[in-house]
DNA sequence: TAGATTGTTATACGTTCATTCTACAATAAT
DNA sequence: ATTATTGTAGAATGAACGTATAACAATCTA
């Protein structure tokens, strides 16, 4: 073994993503990359691979620890309501950040590359199955608990929310307004009642 | 004046559109528009300006011919309920269609250009308000009607069906799930009965 | 028919970008 | 301490792209 690597790894995807996330893939050069994690590129090749390599282990860095996916799984015993208005909040309070630009970094990327790259957007898919998942079992959960009335269709319920939250995740990042947002959330909500 | 355009102007909107709409503005190149239309780049050039300048000359038809906006001003007289279940079907069904590739182009467009082309982004910004504004009309009209109940908070029932909307957008670009999207829409629907 | 104007075509320019290469630095094992 | 190995830095490369230009063609006006 030789010499030490000078830059935190996990640091560099985070921030890499972020500039993903804001900048979509395509507007990302590797130099802005260099650029916002202070990487240069040669070191992001040697580390990461090309940039579809880079993307790919951001995004697998983001479903770890940034996504609503995480926190759907950190949270797997939390009522589903509680759930739901944590995810609605945080994607109200996503439109302030401006290292990010809303969306979801999953969505986003798959959204843009849907006919652009298949690798990139069938790996995209893969995740968001992993959150469809999710949110399907918190679902049958709360039915399970009752919660939730168990002669409500959970798949259907599940497809829509999940619509529902791909609406909100384009609300933020192309109009940002929180009063609609709030809106249709609120609108959206009062279907579990 | 002096020679004839040998191209169909409207046409080659049309087309060029597709294509920006199929494969995003970014990995859309003017020779790829070229081969589409059958128009070369220097012509393009000539009677739209830079590539820009192309996509909002075809953003500009889509809005007046394609999309949904044009079919909510068409239909100004037909019920809610109808004009809803023409649209949300018409979503379902452009999942097949493979010159477009789900989506709308000026949803897919204000997404792709939030943070990379702020004059474009603004532009789309625009069409997205004349459609919120065309929708929260109807929802006026129905209520004035009687086909919705007057107590509902109009403004929050346009808020929630531009998301839903949004969010089937996704769906039909990144999963093409029709099950799901018709799981998504009895359920989204279910809200106004 | 002559000239002016505009469309078309092909080529060329300048830029940007992903990626690679090369030289150098630092560390671990022997 | 030497050597092998890996990280870093920065310049270089080659391709793709948007755009400009110039030569040519077609059509209208006079």
């Amino acid at each position: 073994m030789a010499r030490l690597r000078e830059f935190d790894y996990d640091k560099t995807l985070l921030n890499a993503g972020k500039q993903f996330w804001a900048s979509g893939y395509q507007a990302t050069s590797i130099q802005d990359i260099a650029l916002v994690t202070g990487v240069k590129p040669g070191s992001l090749y040697k580390a990461f691979g090309d940039k579809k390599g880079l993307l790919l282990k951001c995004v697998k860095h983001y479903m770890e620890h940034t996504s609503y996916y995480a926190l759907l799984i950190e949270n797997s015993d939390v009522p589903l309501k509680k759930i739901l208005g944590k995810i609605f909040n945080l994607m109200i309070e996503s439109c302030d950040d401006t290292t990010r630009k809303g969306g979801c970094l999953v969505t986003n990327t798959a959204f843009e590359m849907a006919s652009v790259d298949e690798e990139i957007f069938s790996e995209m898919n893969k995740h968001l199955s992993r959150m469809k998942q999710a949110l399907l079992n918190h679902l049958l959960s709360a039915q399970a608990s009752g919660e939730i009335d168990k002669k409500k269709d959970a798949d259907a319920l599940a497809a829509y929310f999940i619509t529902l939250i791909q609406g909100l995740l384009v609300s933020s990042r192309v109009t940002k307004d929180k009063t609609e947002m709030r809106n249709a959330i609120k609108t959206g909500l009062s279907l579990l009642d």
